[in-house]
RNA sequence: GCGCCUGUAGCUCAGGGGAUAGAGCGUUGGGUUGCGGACCCAAAGGCCGCAGGUUCGAAUCCUGCCAGGCGUACCA
């Protein structure tokens, strides 16, 4: 085309025209180009293609399968651990994740961002890049506070005798201080929940109230609660006179909740209601652990508040005895945190603290407001960032960089984290794996950085990932249902021991329990990866504890198996390197054509997943080779094969594993050489 | 309201312009005088949320709608 636009013969012609032109004038010169091509590119002599003819206008290569396949092992044998892996690439990229706070536990939330965050550094580290792995651990704010009271008001003196049980008991005192100092709102939104999905409840109101007449209560208390029940709206505590009428509600509401469990009546569904989201049974059950506590923590939950408050300014003074306590129950976490990642195999160039920047972040708003990003709104310290961008529809909106009280907020100390990671720690690219809930909150993060003029928040990235829940729910601290990565791992792993003790008896007992590990951890961690970062992960316990089908064991054992195949032939990666020269598979099976077409794919499903940030794709790649893998081992027989098709077969076995090993490796799963 | 995400087999998920839409689990029926059966083979099971559009061709791209989830000024 480019020749007739030269000549002017494309003048005046319309677009489709002119294409028509230019293909007809090409496909007279076509046969011509082919043959010629063909001619040249048999001269070359390339040892990979068997036959290059000219046929039609088409140019057909026929590969010299042999030739490709020894050429591809060579590479995979040679290059061992290295294979798939790009080119060196000048940039620094840091990978911030996993992010635990200390004074609460450890579940299987934290779990997919600690499992997500090593891939996803393993994989731009195998794609060329130079990575740095960033922990960012939440050391302090209110968090801590909360529960440092609840220690010193309730438990002192009670932790654990064993250092290991102090970190998750320090989890379940911050539960508690929660669950004391939200009592009020968990009552009044349980009663709200009864009255929008309980028509039941609703139709018994009379009969309650006229029960809260007789123990004296306030005439405007009970209009004002029925009124808000029978809405179903929210009942605000400090809009009752008398402070003890929900107490001596409560009773009746129970006898109610009773009978209904009592004498259940079939659910039918009302069109334009939504569905309950409770049982009958469960809802007695929630109001009994409300129950038991309303006498003591209904009149006291308020005090509480006030306390957790001083306990705040104390944190803000810097008191030594808080400081003192902090600094002790902090390495109670501290020590769990660190055998959970060792656990896990997440290895850490740099550790972060909010705690160290705190002071500089509250420095760096100081700054925002003397240059006018930041200014006082409502006695808060805030950016509007829509207003200085002139955007007319709300899209980065408002943010807060300052509590009222002069005291530092999660934003705050992000603001002085990003610029450290600039500036101090010389990195040319940061990306951060949190949560996808907090999109906005970053894109709002890096927007203030830009309005500041800090030209690298552009190479800021927040990567989110969708959360795990639980087949009945949303995993929540505070309603206890959240499933502790301890638990879960004893589960999966006592699964592990039973199954290695099964399948592989005469294993010694140190490999057995090697091996129990490798297949608990891989199996967790394959569950994390296998699903894309904007899915959700359902967390279900008993599909973890199964090893079959789509999962880590299914690869780790297809590494396993080649592994004794070469154990059997006495072959290693360095003994059949030399043996490459003139392999010969005889006739190319599919199913070995298959797999080297899976080996081959590595290299460039890293880059992928690299650019795209998706372990998923190695996750899938993982198990398509292993499957690709047995596909040949019930097809061609290795062993018991002819020379030279064993030594051919052997070779690619032997690439096969170390390809196998290498995705693994890329995902933080261990491959095991039996099982 | 606005913004982001999701909708594919009974369930959990892949596939992201190209052939008859694929796996696993579950269901039914098979396979080892073969290198490890944590494996393999076969069967049944889909208006790819709905409706338009772009294209020779759409599960895939665009628009609108429906349903669900999440976010939206002093939690992190």
């Amino acid at each position: 085309m480019r020749d007739l636009e030269a000549s002017g013969q494309l003048e005046g012609l319309s677009r489709k025209e002119a294409k028509a032109l230019a293909s007809g004038a090409v496909r007279e010169r076509v046969p011509l180009l082919a043959e010629e091509i063909a001619e040249r590119v048999a001269k070359s002599g390339n040892p990979l293609f068997g036959s290059v003819e000219a046929v039609n206008g088409y140019v057909n290569i026929a590969f010299n399968g042999n030739a490709v396949a020894a050429a591809l092992i060579e590479e995979v044998l040679r290059r061992g651990p290295e294979y798939g892996q790009g080119a060196p690439i000048a940039e620094l990229v840091m990978v911030e994740h996993s992010q635990p706070n200390t004074h609460k536990a450890f579940h299987v939330g934290h779990l997919r961002n600690s499992v997500l965050g090593v891939a996803i550094a393993n994989i731009l580290r195998a794609a060329g890049y130079e990575v740095q792995d960033a922990n960012y651990i939440g050391d302090i704010g209110m968090h801590v506070v909360k529960c440092l009271w609840c220690y010193e008001r309730f438990h002192t003196g009670e932790e654990p005798e064993s250092p290991e049980a102090r970190g998750r008991w320090l989890g379940e005192v911050y539960a508690e201080s929660d669950a004391r100092l939200n009592f009020r709102k968990d009552v009044l939104d349980f009663l709200q929940l009864l009255a929008t999905e309980d028509q039941a409840f609703v139709a018994v109101i009379d009969r309650l109230l006229k029960y809260l007449w007789r123990k004296g209560a306030d005439g405007e208390d009970i209009a004002y609660l029925l009124g808000r029940i029978v809405q179903a709206q929210p009942i605000k505590d400090d809009l009752l006179r008398e402070d003890d009428v929900i107490p001596k509600f409560w009773p009746i509401v129970g006898d109610q909740l009773r009978a209904e469990v009592a004498a259940p009546k079939p659910y039918v569904p009302v069109e334009g209601e939504p569905e309950p989201t409770m049982t009958p049974e469960q809802r007695l059950a929630r109001w009994e652990t409300l129950a038991a506590r309303m006498d003591e923590w209904w009149a006291a939950s308020p005090g509480w508040r006030d306390e957790v408050r001083e306990e705040f300014a104390r944190w803000e003074a810097q008191d030594p005895a808080f400081v003192a306590l902090w600094e002790r129950t902090r390495e109670w976490s501290m020590a769990d945190f660190r055998r959970i990642f060792a656990e896990l195999g997440a290895e850490f160039d740099v550790w972060l603290y909010e705690s160290e920047v705190d002071e500089p972040g509250k420095r760096m708003v100081q700054e925002l407001l003397e240059i006018g990003i930041a200014e006082m709104s409502e006695g808060l310290t805030v950016v509007k960032i829509d207003e200085k961008l002139g955007l007319e529809e709300p899209t980065y909106r408002t943010m807060p960089v300052l509590r009222s009280d002069g005291s530092s907020l999660y934003s705050t100390k992000d603001l002085a984290l990003t610029r450290r990671k600039f500036e101090e720690l010389g990195v040319d690219r940061a990306i951060w794996v949190v949560d996808v809930r907090q999109s906005l909150y970053f894109q709002q993060i890096f927007k203030i950085l830009e309005l500041w003029g800090f030209e690298q928040a552009k190479q800021a990235y927040h990567l989110g990932y969708e959360m795990v829940v639980l087949p009945e729910g949303v995993i929540s601290s505070r309603k206890g249902n959240a499933p502790l990565y301890d638990d879960v791992r004893n589960a999966v792993l006592a699964r592990a021991r039973e199954i290695i003790e099964e399948k592989n008896p005469e294993l010694s007992p140190q490999r057995k329990e090697e091996v129990a590990w490798q297949v608990a951890l891989g199996s967790l961690k394959y569950a994390m990866l296998a699903r894309d970062n904007n899915k959700v992960v359902t967390f279900d316990l008993e599909e973890a504890l199964s090893f079959d089908g789509h999962a880590a064991p299914y690869i780790q054992y297809a590494h396993a198996r080649a592994s004794r195949i070469l154990e059997h032939a006495g072959e290693t990666e360095e003994s059949l390197l030399p043996k490459l020269d003139g392999l010969d598979f005889g006739a190319l099976q599919p199913e070995e054509l298959g797999l080297l077409q899976g080996i081959a794919a590595l290299p460039e499903e890293i880059q992928r997943a690299a650019v795209e940030y998706r372990p998923l794709l190695i996750a899938s790649y993982v198990y398509d080779l292993a499957k690709r893998f047995n596909d040949f081992y019930h097809a061609c027989p290795v062993l018991t094969s002819p020379e030279p098709t064993r030594t051919a077969r052997l070779a690619l076995t032997a690439a096969t594993r170390r390809t196998l090993a290498n995705g693994l490796a890329l995902l933080g799963i261990a491959a095991p050489e039996a099982m």
